[in-house]
DNA sequence: TTCCAGGTGCATA
DNA sequence: TATGCACATGGA
C-alpha cells in the first residue's frame, strides 16, 4: 500500500513508485497544468491538485475513490518493474522513470483526445482539449469539465476547425455519429482482438490511436502503441525498420503482457532524456 | 523557410 | 496487400 486516505485527499506515503511529473509528463494524458510547483488535473469532472510534500504527496481532492482508481493506486508498480527491468534496454528507461503509472482514464474522453492528438504535438493537443472544455465545458470551481457526448455531438465541422483541430474537424465529427459512451463501454467486455478491430473501424483511429485508447482507456497492456518517438527509438536500439505495425508486434512480442508499461518508460525517456 | 509533432484516409497499382 | 501522398496548425 502507496497511500492513505485522509479527510481531504488522499496522502501518497511511499514515493518510490509514484512521481507525478513522470506519470503526468510521459505522454498518457492531457488534462493537467504545471502551477508553481504544484500540478493540478482535471478528468471529466473531476479535480484534483497533486502537492509535494517532501517525503510524501499530496493528494487534495473531494473524489477520493475516483482518484485512487485513476492514478491505479492499488498496482503493483514495484513488480512491474522489477519483472520489466529483465529486459537490457529498458535498465535505463525504468530508472529514468521510476514513478510513471498507468492512468486509469475515461473511454469517450481519451478517445477524442487521441482522435486529436494525431500528428500533433502535445502542446497544441492540450491547447485543443482545453478549447473545447471552454466552450463545451461546464464552468466548475476550478475550470471547464470535459464536454460531454451530447454537447459535441451538436457541434458541426466547421466549430471543430475553429477550435483549432484542423484536418481533424471531419474525424471528429464523424466519429461522433458512429459511437455513444455506452458503445464504448460496452466494448470493455471484448478480447483483445475484436477490441482493437471494433476501434479501428471508427474515423480518426488508426492503429496508433487504437493502441493508446487500448491501454490508457481500457487498460490492456499487450499493445504497444508506436508514433514517431518510439519509431527512432527502434531505430536506434533494433534493427532499422520503418513499418509501425511491425514494429508494434515485435515489441509485443519482446514484453508480452507488460508491453503497454514498457512501452511507456520508453516513450518518456525517449522523449524527455534523447531528445533526437 | 523548412521541418516536425503520440497518424489517418484514400487513391493507385 | 502495399505504397505514397494530402491533410491544418504553430513552434523550433
Amino acid at each position: 500500500m502507496i497511500y492513505a486516505r485522509e479527510k481531504d485527499g488522499i496522502r501518497i506515503t511511499d514515493k518510490s513508485d509514484f512521481n507525478i511529473e513522470h506519470i503526468l509528463e510521459c505522454g498518457q494524458v492531457f488534462c493537467y497544468d504545471k502551477v508553481g510547483e504544484d500540478y493540478i488535473v482535471f478528468p471529466v469532472d473531476k479535480f484534483a491538485k497533486i502537492v509535494d510534500e517532501g517525503d510524501s504527496y499530496k493528494i487534495y481532492t473531494k473524489d477520493v475513490d475516483y482518484f485512487i482508481n485513476w492514478f491505479d493506486l492499488d498496482g503493483d508498480y514495484s513488480k512491474i518493474k522489477s519483472e520489466l527491468a529483465k529486459h537490457e534496454i529498458l535498465s535505463k528507461p525504468i530508472k529514468f522513470g521510476y514513478g510513471i503509472r498507468i492512468l486509469k482514464q475515461d473511454l469517450f474522453e481519451t478517445l477524442i483526445s487521441f482522435i486529436v492528438s494525431a500528428n500533433n504535438n502535445i502542446k497544441r493537443i492540450k491547447l485543443i482539449l482545453n478549447n473545447l472544455r471552454k466552450n463545451l465545458g461546464k464552468k466548475q470551481e476550478y475550470g471547464y469539465s470535459f464536454p460531454t457526448f451530447q454537447a459535441l455531438q451538436k457541434c458541426d465541422e466547421d466549430f471543430f476547425k475553429k477550435m483549432g483541430t484542423g484536418y481533424r474537424a471531419g474525424y471528429l465529427y464523424k466519429v461522433l455519429r458512429e459511437i455513444t459512451p455506452e458503445m464504448l463501454s460496452a466494448f470493455a467486455s471484448l478480447p483483445t482482438d475484436k477490441l482493437r478491430a471494433s476501434l479501428i473501424a471508427l474515423s480518426g483511429v488508426g492503429p496508433k490511436v487504437t493502441d493508446c485508447v487500448m491501454l490508457f482507456g481500457y487498460n490492456r497492456f499487450d499493445v504497444f502503441p508506436v508514433d514517431t518517438w518510439i519509431v527512432k527509438m527502434y531505430n536506434m536500439f533494433y534493427a532499422p525498420q520503418d513499418k509501425r505495425e511491425q514494429i508494434a508486434k515485435n515489441l509485443v512480442d519482446e514484453f508480452g503482457e507488460l508491453s503497454g508499461y514498457a512501452q511507456q518508460y520508453l516513450f518518456y525517456y525517449q522523449r524527455s532524456f534523447i531528445k533526437k
